[in-house]
DNA sequence: CTAGCAACTCAAGTTCACTTGAGAACAAGG
DNA sequence: CCTTGTTCTCAAGTGAACTTGAGTTGCTAG
């Protein structure tokens, strides 16, 4: 378990100083101490920033990431937001999944076009997507 | 192929009018014509609307759509940008199909948890997702 | 000790995707 | 014709997630 500068985690991380000294203001991220003013970052937060990363990529906010974390890595108070949060982040995985195989579906078919007779394929490609409208939400 | 209200079409898609005047600004989806001052869509508009939708959750910014559905739906001309957003959003859409499917997972098993041990169970599987960090971007 | 460089703080600015509000302009029914 | 309701424009505001910059502090090497 070895002790990080802030620039240190900067470079393992490829986030900016500044993004880590956000996180630290909303609360996401806090170094294990200081020396001097200087932030020291135990390494075990590079596994958490990674967490962050990955959720923040699925459609996480930071504010959702924060209750997440704070329950299952720190697993002190077990609040009530919490199976809330749980069971409405699922469901919208489970959307967020349909769309992007759709979107991947999608510029897959338009990569396969034929370069000769790209324009007609591109509107038969399209019109396979005229799919109805979502109404939920 | 009917002719609909902005308070037509923002009742059949959810979206506020706001937004729909909003997507005209940015070129993203065009009244048909007006009467008088007042827009007129095209029910194909409906159509647009839900692949905005489906691609915006899927992480495609605005003005992607719009490079998007200009080549595809419009197909006059084929830009430059084209080929590359294409293979980019390709890598994209893969990337985010997986860290959809691991944030997924991690909700599915804190949803295992047993209440009784929630703790130590929350503990372990948050262990089991300390992965290693993502190094790309 | 002192120069230099990394890190610090705090306020303000930026981008994206919208929303809000004020005031004007129709369109249709009575 | 008048009222009511919808829509219009245009400018400004919002929230999330950062970034930028100015001015300060403080390890560390020579």
């Amino acid at each position: 378990m070895s002790i990080l500068s802030i620039s240190e985690v900067s470079q393992q991380t490829g986030l900016p100083p500044s993004t880590l000294r956000y996180y630290e203001e909303v609360g996401l991220v806090m170094p294990s101490g200081r020396k001097g003013n200087r932030r020291l970052y135990d390494d075990a937060v590079l596994q958490r920033l990674a967490l962050i990363r990955t959720g923040q990529q699925a459609g996480f906010t930071l504010a959702e990431l924060k209750i997440l974390l704070d329950n299952v890595l720190g697993a002190d108070a077990v609040d009530v937001e919490w199976q809330d949060l749980i069971l409405r982040k699922l469901k919208e995985m489970d959307t967020l999944l349909q769309n992007v195989k759709r979107m991947k579906g999608l510029l897959e078919d338009i990569m396969d076009c034929d370069d000769s007779s790209l324009a007609e394929c591109i509107v038969l490609t399209g019109q396979k997507y005229q799919v109805a409208p979502n109404t939920d939400r």
